[in-house]
RNA sequence: GGAGCCGUGGUGUAGUCGGUUUAACAUGCCAGCCUGUCACGCUGGAGAUCGCGGGUUCGAGUCCCGUCGGCUCCGCCA
């Protein structure tokens, strides 16, 4: 069979016979002569077929068509130095095709195979299996097999055991809808597929197991985004015996390591570290894109004593009102600062201000209501000059005003062309809030999860201030997306049972979902923490791709669905009642796989 | 749950604002010609009831309503 791989083809194997197998990417028939552009998962390599050669096999060669798929015994010889295609890494030589054998013909694909290919989304997925033929597809893929691969390799070396934990657990409270799994033997109960393997690997430090790691897929029922799957990758890792510096750090030389190898980037270290309470103050974002300034400013004082109520009020009532300078913007029309009113108001904003600094003045509805002092304050705290735009948002709730306003950082980081590309920058947030109230469920919400642990020094106002309470957490982000976090846990049965307590979980209730955890806790359980990438959002990132899917061999649309194997689908009903389902759903005919 | 954009030969688009040709262009496909192409070239041909359903109208790809699907975003995602 196959001696040789069509891309790895050069002219050291001049004069050499090999025998290649692959796709036809390309068919140039020129009457008396035809070319073939053979392509497997290397890449693309031509095959000459003369008449010469034999009527019997230049007849077989006329018949080929783009996607069959053949075997090719011939030749290598250097190309005619005027004949030299420098735009194939394979340029330099040509087969000289002896032998022809078609293992299949192919249909015209739906879809080009090649690269920079313009195709519908739809389709690529409905025919992912040619789509993945593409170039592009095989190298993204590939490089996801080799961050996987060197992240093994690199916690093999620190000394972490690669250990799996069930797919099929226990559906526990807080978090992301579970997807369920009904269990056929326990008729009425049901599995949940994991969110993440949190809980075991707390309980493999219990077990003493001290370094673990896993490359786990994660299950979570929400809707999806261009950077979120139902099921997704995680790097998952935990440790005993450790401390928050300890982890940063190993996890800087992780993904400094991978950058290396896998870009050639020296990344600098120790990675930036910043407080999410600053975080949200500079960027509105707890996970700020740190490639461009363009930075958020607090102008509540400022605004405190001038004779716009709607600042003052909201001032007065521990309100903020958030600034942001936009440069060369001070010419914007009605309809565009309104077009800006509306993404503040996709995030909450009930309105947005402006100055526009323009004609030597200040052009704004509310700027009769300030003095002049006030608006000089203003613009030189935004550092604005003639030609500036200063927005400003205010809310009664600081998070909504810096959130509204960290959404139109961005959109102005892009507008304003300020973003650079092909530069990664990575910073950790820390010590985010550890809970956080949930107006909605009228309680106290986890921000990272119910097992994060308080700031040792902090743990004591859980009783009466829970909401000032700061988490041993911290995430990872690059460029602005949220590559992973972590945090140390909880590893004293009282502590854990507080935090519940401050969720408004009964005792009994805490006992009935985390018994199991609270009970492992008071057998001899070391100091942990650890960490979780998105395996996904990684390799995305690495691969330059815009979105998860581009990654992920066979990923789910925005309504979670499978285009290929068109899933979810209706089942029999002999399979519900084995499993003890009734559906309130009236049935409809079943649709035809493929029309 | 909500908002926006998109859906026209196999594929990618134009045509939609402002109602009327034989629905145009490119590419792909088929056939013929062609011995140095590499996005081969040239000549000819086939291929679309414009996502689906309804409505308005003398007349709908175009306007209206609904619906399905894809994408982006808000909510949601410990």
């Amino acid at each position: 069979m196959r001696t040789h791989y069509c891309g790895e083809l050069s002219s050291n194997d001049g004069g050499k016979t090999v025998c290649l197998n692959g796709w036809v990417s390309r068919h140039r028939n020129l009457g008396g002569l035809l070319f073939i552009d053979l392509r497997d998962r290397t890449g693309l390599v031509q095959v000459v077929f003369n008449p010469d050669s034999g009527e019997e096999l230049f007849k077989t060669a006329e018949t080929l068509r783009n996607e069959f798929v053949i075997m090719v015994k011939g030749r290598v010889e250097k190309r005619p130095e005027d004949m030299v295609n420098l735009d194939l890494s394979t340029g330099e030589i040509e087969v000289y095709a002896e032998e022809l054998l078609i293992f299949n013909q192919a249909k015209t694909p739906p879809i080009y195979v090649e690269d920079q290919a313009k195709v519908e989304e739809a389709l690529r997925l409905r025919y992912r299996y040619l789509d993945l033929r593409r170039p592009e597809m095989q190298k993204n893929l590939q490089l996801r097999h080799r961050v996987t691969k060197l992240i093994r390799d690199f916690l093999d070396e620190k000394g972490f055991w690669e250990i799996e934990t069930p797919m099929l657990t226990r559906s526990t409270p807080e978090g992301a809808r579970d997807f369920l799994v009904p269990s056929r033997v326990n008729p009425g109960k049901f599995y949940a597929l994991p969110q993440s393997p949190q809980l075991f690997k707390q309980l493999l430090m219990v077990s003493g197991m001290e370094k673990y790691f896993q490359i786990a897929r994660c299950f979570r029922d929400e809707d999806l985004r261009a950077d979120r799957q139902p099921e997704f990758t995680q790097i998952d890792i935990e440790l005993s015996f450790t401390d928050r510096d300890t982890i940063l750090n190993l996890m800087e030389e992780m993904i400094a390591f991978l950058f290396q190898e896998l870009k050639g980037i020296t990344l600098p270290r120790p990675f930036p570290r910043m407080d999410y309470e600053e975080a949200m103050e500079r960027y509105g974002s707890d996970k700020p894109d740190t490639r461009f300034k363009l930075e958020l400013v607090n102008i509540s004082c400022l605004v405190a004593d001038s004779e716009f109520a709607v600042f003052r009020n909201i001032v007065a009532k521990g309100g903020r009102v958030v600034a942001l300078n936009l440069p060369g913007c001070g010419d914007y029309s009605r309809k565009q600062l309104d077009e800006l009113t509306k993404i503040a108001a996709k995030y909450g904003a009930k309105g947005l201000a402006y100055f526009a600094l323009t004609e030597g003045k200040v052009k704004s509805a509310i700027a009769k209501f300030f003095t002049q002092g006030q608006l000089d304050t203003v613009i030189q705290k935004m550092g604005a000059q003639e030609g500036d735009l200063i927005i400003m948002i205010a809310d009664q709730d600081p998070k909504l005003a810096h959130t509204a306003m960290g959404a139109l950082r961005l959109e102005f980081g892009q507008r304003l062309n300020l973003i650079p590309d092909d530069i990664f920058k990575f910073l950790w947030v820390v010590n985010f809030p550890l809970l956080e109230y949930d107006n909605k469920e009228e309680r106290f919400v986890a921000v990272h999860h119910p097992f994060t642990s308080p700031l040792a020094e902090e743990v004591d106002l859980l009783d009466d201030e829970p909401e000032k309470v700061r988490a041993a957490s911290y995430d990872l982000v690059l460029n602005g997306i949220e590559l992973g976090g972590g945090s140390i846990r909880i590893h004293q049965r009282s502590v854990q049972e507080k935090v519940f307590g401050a969720l408004g979980f009964s005792p009994e209730q805490s006992k009935e979902k985390f018994g199991f955890l609270l009970e492992a806790f008071e057998y001899g359980t070391p100091p942990h923490g650890g960490i979780a990438f998105g395996l996904d959002r990684l390799v995305m990132i690495l691969a330059g791709a815009s979105s998860l899917r581009e990654v992920i061999a066979f990923p789910k649309t925005t309504s979670a669905t499978c285009l290929l194997t068109e899933a979810p689908s209706e089942v029999d009903a002999k399979q519900l009642r084995d499993l003890h389902i009734n559906t309130s759903i009236l049935k409809k005919a079943p649709k035809p796989l493929h029309e």
